[in-house]
RNA sequence: GGUCGCGUAGCUCAGCUGGAUAGAGCAUCUGCCUUCUAAGCAGACGGUCAUAGGUUCGAAUCCUAUCGCGAUCACCA
């Protein structure tokens, strides 16, 4: 069925019936243009097996092989040691019927295997920031890609929500707040609760000074000014199920994850379950125990946990405090566990974490690994760079972070007023709903983020904003809604004539549509959302070519038109099947 | 200092497991709207792929060293 693989058989069968030699891997790839032909055989690396004489006969005998064997092989031509097939227009023209009808062409059968992908899991004491958004695009993208390649997916974050900085926040406004409400002074309850955890450090900072002054020891400041002892005071009470601590808890946690919510359908993103600390900080220390029976760790003499991971090139690493209190690492390994044993048929769980946490996330795996898990091995840590600003990483203590509500209003604002200084909409006064506005803009944020190899740190300049021409978000978009401007002036059933001659352009958007299998594969496996759109802008780029240079709907013949209706049909169910994949909405007009 | 990652055009990025003459966008400059939406198309300009070695028929891609940038090495998360 798949050209590339029967070609490859045909080489295997001919080199080993010629030459009697055994090759696994056959390089067949995409014509590089300028160069005459559509699919290249790279023929130097048979060479270091063959005689001279036989390969300066290779190109030859194996084209008019090919040629004889194969009704989709039009011609070839040698250049150097590259073998280039002219593939029919015949192969391309049944190809674009066969899938005229699959929607979901490209994408996988469902098979039977979950794979969960963790990702945002953001601090609660403050509101999310780019760095998040381009935490949750990822990680939604590769949600989404991983069910384009046939897998159950649960979307799962992490909610710290017990702990020393829960605590701060909550004093703060115990004695600041005055029974202010996000309510009562109408802003998001992530943001409010976030403003009181500023608070407090300011009041730490105030009272440390003091303290300074009076001369206590400096190494002792930090741990000794009342409002930090009020917080620990705090922590206490919430171990000891404090109802009027857990009452304040409760409504607090409530007033951020009200806000979270918000943003999170802002940007079009959703979880399947939460998972917080609270629930499963308890059974992390179980599993410490399990492995300090199994001798996988040890004990200090002052009954702090660890493991010894120098055999693996690592360090010896905390697993619990000397006051039997849990880190972050005791949290993990319970998560861990809860949510393989919340799932079936799980081959594999993705953590979607910047790249600032790959130490953890090595030790984590090799931990779970040396516990027995059988299922550690198919562990994942998508790691992703940061988003630095031109004056370097944000700071929150320096005012610089980029706020993600405030980022997309704005974006929404700037993509109106520029739709409006567009002259078609200056002479039409047409405007767009604000649904379109907002698809746009997000279209644009999206797309500028995940199109960077996500290893990659992302510069982001506060001072630009994001483009809205070239290789962008709104070009792909554009690209569809005047593909469905033309479809729908054309009603009927779109038939093509196989015998049909196709030119150039048509045929360089034909073959980029027939590699998208290839690409929704690789980006899975990969774990990269870039790779779906650089494949897009390309294929966007080269449809537009044609559209530009070809009439589609007056075209010089009845053939014309309807080769390029189809086309242009399944240009854009690509363009909607990636940008689903991106997370990115499609507007109505543009 | 140890470990990991990155370094491609003025700027932002592609370049799949080594393959032909290193590609886009932005910016600058030229053309193209009485014909399917000009958020577009066609073109010009722009490169010692950080540097030096090595492996190979062939290196931006693999290896080694050096330089530069970043992250990380907490009883923080």
């Amino acid at each position: 069925m798949d050209i590339k693989s029967d070609i490859s058989r045909l080489v295997k069968v001919f080199l080993e019936k010629k030459f009697n030699l055994k090759t696994n891997e056959i390089e067949i790839q995409n014509t590089k243009k300028d160069f005459d032909g559509d699919l290249t055989i790279v023929l130097f690396p048979f060479y270091k097996d063959l005689k001279k004489d036989q390969i300066s006969s290779l190109g030859k005998d194996l084209g008019d092989n090919l040629l004889s064997n194969s009704v989709n092989i039009n011609s070839f031509n040698l250049v150097g040691g590259f073998l280039n097939l002219n593939i029919s227009d015949k192969y391309y023209l049944n190809f674009i019927e066969s899938i005229k009808y699959d929607i979901d062409f490209g994408k996988l059968k469902k098979q039977n295997e979950t794979f969960i992908v963790e990702f945002s899991s953001p601090n609660t004491n403050k509101p999310l920031h780019l760095g998040h958004i381009r935490n949750n695009l990822l990680g939604y993208s590769i949600s989404k890609i991983l069910e384009a390649n046939g897998k159950n997916v649960k979307k799962v974050q992490i909610i710290n929500d017990r702990g020393i900085h829960i605590c701060k926040s909550m004093i703060a406004w115990k004695q600041f707040g005055e029974g202010k409400t996000p309510k009562s002074e109408k802003i998001k309850g992530d943001k409010f609760v976030g403003d009181y955890y500023v608070l407090f450090d300011k009041i730490h900072n105030e009272q440390k000074k003091e303290l300074l002054k009076s001369g206590v020891d400096k190494d002792k400041v930090e741990e000794s000014t009342q409002i930090m002892q009020d917080a620990k005071n705090e922590l206490k009470n919430w171990e000891k199920n404090d109802q009027e601590t857990l009452k304040i808890w409760n409504m607090m946690n409530q007033w951020v994850y009200d806000g979270f919510e918000s943003t999170y359908r802002l940007l079009g993103v959703s979880f399947d379950k939460n998972y917080y600390e609270s629930q499963t900080y308890l059974l992390g220390k179980d599993i410490i125990k399990e492995g300090l029976n199994k001798k996988v760790f040890h004990k200090k003499d002052d009954s702090s946990i660890w493991i010894n991971l120098d055999d693996e090139g690592l360090d010896e690493k905390l697993l619990l405090r000397s006051d039997g209190t849990s880190v972050y690492m005791t949290q993990d390994l319970g998560t861990a566990v809860q949510r393989i044993s919340d799932n079936e048929n799980v081959k594999g769980m993705i953590y979607t974490v910047g790249n600032e946490q790959d130490y953890h996330f090595k030790v984590l795996f090799k931990i779970l690994n040396k516990l027995g898990y059988d299922w550690a091995t198919s562990l994942y840590h998508l790691s992703y760079g940061m988003v630095d600003l031109p004056s370097g990483k944000m700071k929150s203590r320096e005012g610089t972070v980029v706020d993600a509500d405030d980022l997309i209003y704005e974006l929404i604002q700037n993509v109106k007023e520029t739709t409006e200084s567009l002259d078609k909409f200056k002479l039409k006064n047409d405007a767009l709903s604000h649904d379109d506005y907002k698809s746009i803009a997000l279209g644009a944020l999206k797309y500028y983020i995940l199109k960077v190899d996500p290893k990659k740190n992302i510069l982001f300049n506060p001072d630009e904003s994001i483009d809205l021409n070239g290789n962008t978000g709104p070009f792909i978009q554009y690209a569809y809604v005047r593909i469905q401007s033309i479809l729908k002036k054309y009603n009927s059933e779109i038939s093509i004539n196989k015998e049909y001659s196709l030119n150039n352009k048509e045929k360089e958007v034909l073959k980029i549509i027939h590699d998208l299998p290839e690409v929704i594969k690789n980006s899975y496996k990969e774990l990269s959302p870039a790779l779906i759109a650089n494949y897009l802008y390309d294929l966007v780029k080269t449809y537009n070519s044609l559209y530009q240079n070809f009439n589609i709907l007056n075209s010089e013949s009845k053939d014309s038109t309807s080769v390029r209706l189809l086309i242009s049909l399944k240009t854009r169910d690509v363009i909607s099947t990636c940008l689903d994949l991106l997370g990115i909405d499609l507007p109505n007009k543009m």
